[in-house]
DNA sequence: CCCCCCCC
């Protein structure tokens, strides 16, 4: 069927790409491809009958079938790549070719692929380490390989973690790791209006050094980070947020537990030591369910920095102790609407007046305001705390302090008597404001979150290292 | 012949 004597390894289609070869996890497929006619780098078909894989695992899924349009016509395409010990190359097909390949190839099997077209690669989406990509064509043969024994495994290019302090933005890297912990799947808006999930993972190697991996899509909503897997992800993008992170891009290969030499020493490598080192990340914390760059202050920093003062409020968030909360005129009785928490004036009459609804109620409901002094190692500060801050904690929501309140002086007493020493997160606003001619700084706590011990010690941790240094 | 690679 192919003639062997025209078999050439695919290194032959990229003698003009001086780059080593790189690795190939998981190969995949083997391709012979067959080259007839001149090498010319506009258009040039391709003849060779040597191993070649597909190493890209994310590109033959069954969704990879992507429409496209240009000013003259539409259609579909699919695209998938492949490897051989020599090197890697793009592939794409379009329309009838998509119909007649697209459930033919597999990953994890070997085919021979004969008579493609190669073009110059477009450098600005391809990130392939080939300069040509190549194009099936109607002439196009793809068959399966049966010998798909001792397929070759090269090398990677793996980067150690540490390493990554040296190498700027936007660098293709291949990073391999042992995901030690995994963020929620997060939701957000693309640019294109679509709704889109990406969820962070945290890698650790040998250099001691984590980071964090942003998954996208499907690979995010799939991850299963529970057994503390080895990750690779090959074809990663560097970025510098929240310091360096990386980001799987569209042709990114994430591999979780590759049968190579690197995982299988990272594994052990973990499970004898590294799992009970704390190794430093080069992304900043974010804890869990955070705002955007949550900004940690010890209560004392918020008086030396004058957060508040200024004419915009400021926000920090700190870890704090509850010394006093007042159970004095914590509750009060508001507009029983569902959505108005407007303090009520009862009326002559009876009723209850609600000035923000402008309407008169028989009745009212509970809200809290809880004026409370918290305190860290450093200072303590004042704050108020309006119905789900408040709530959270006291431990109980409105209606039950209420009830208590009316009924059980000694239980509601008893409330606030438990709230004294109990630690928590608070995210806090501080703004300057002016009351009879006297201005102060007043801080409202916007969010009451328990604790999470591992990521404050870890701050911690970071933050002595950083002293040090 | 496609060509978006996202988000805080």
């Amino acid at each position: 069927m192919f003639d062997q004597a025209l078999a050439g390894p695919l290194k032959d289609i990229q003698r003009l790409v001086p780059k080593p070869l790189l690795c190939c996890l998981g190969c995949v497929l083997r391709v012979a491809v067959l080259l007839e006619g001149e090498p010319s780098p506009q258009s040039k078909v391709l003849s060779t009958m040597e191993q070649v894989f597909i190493k890209d695992l994310s590109v033959l899924c069954s969704n990879n079938i992507l429409p496209w349009r240009n000013l003259r016509r539409e259609g579909k395409l699919f695209s998938f790549e492949i490897v051989d010990e020599s090197g890697e190359i793009g592939v794409t097909a379009f329309d009838k070719e998509v119909d007649k390949f697209f459930s033919l190839l597999e990953t994890g099997k070997v085919y021979y692929i004969s008579r493609g077209k190669l073009k110059e690669a477009n450098k600005k989406y391809n990130t392939l380490k080939n300069n040509y990509e190549m194009t099936l064509l109607s002439e196009t043969s793809i068959v399966p390989c049966e010998d798909d024994q001792d397929l070759p495994m090269v090398e990677c290019d793996f980067i150690l973690i540490a390493q990554l302090k040296h190498m700027e933005k936007d660098n293709i890297i291949d990073v391999i790791g042992v995901c030690r912990s995994v963020d929620d799947l997060s939701s957000f808006t693309a640019k294109t209006g679509r709704q889109e999930y990406k969820r962070d993972i945290h890698l650790v190697d040998t250099s001691g050094k984590a980071v964090a991996v942003t998954l996208w899509g499907e690979q995010a909503e799939m991850f299963d980070g529970s057994a503390q897997p080895i990750v690779a992800v090959k074809r990663a993008r560097l970025s510098d947020f929240g310091g360096q992170s990386v980001s799987a891009i569209f042709s990114s290969a994430v591999m979780v537990n590759p049968d190579i030499p690197e995982a299988h020493r990272l594994r052990r490598w973990y499970d004898q030591e590294g799992h009970a080192l704390d190794g430093q990340s080069l992304t900043e914390l974010r804890p869990a369910g955070g705002g955007a760059n949550t900004c940690w202050k010890t209560l004392s920093d918020v008086k030396t920095e004058q957060l508040g003062q200024g004419d915009e409020a400021d926000y920090f968030s700190c870890v704090a102790t509850v010394l006093f909360s007042g159970k004095e005129s914590c509750l009060y009785q508001a507009c029983p609407s569902a959505d108005c928490k407007k303090k009520v004036i009862e009326q002559p009459n009876g009723l209850y007046h609600c000035e923000k609804c402008d309407k008169q109620f028989p009745n009212y409901k509970y809200c809290v305001m809880l004026s409370a002094n918290i305190t860290d190692f450093s200072d303590n500060q004042w704050v108020t705390c309006f119905h789900e801050t408040a709530e959270g904690i006291l431990g109980h929501n409105a209606e039950t302090l209420g009830q208590l309140k009316d009924t059980d002086e000694a239980a509601f007493d008893e409330v606030f008597q438990k709230v004294n020493f109990t630690t928590h997160i608070f995210r806090n606003r501080v703004k300057l404001e002016t009351y009879n001619d006297e201005s102060r700084v007043k801080a409202m706590v916007m969010e009451v979150k328990p604790v999470d011990h591992r990521e404050y010690s870890r701050r911690l941790i970071s933050n002595i290292r950083n002293m040090a240094a």
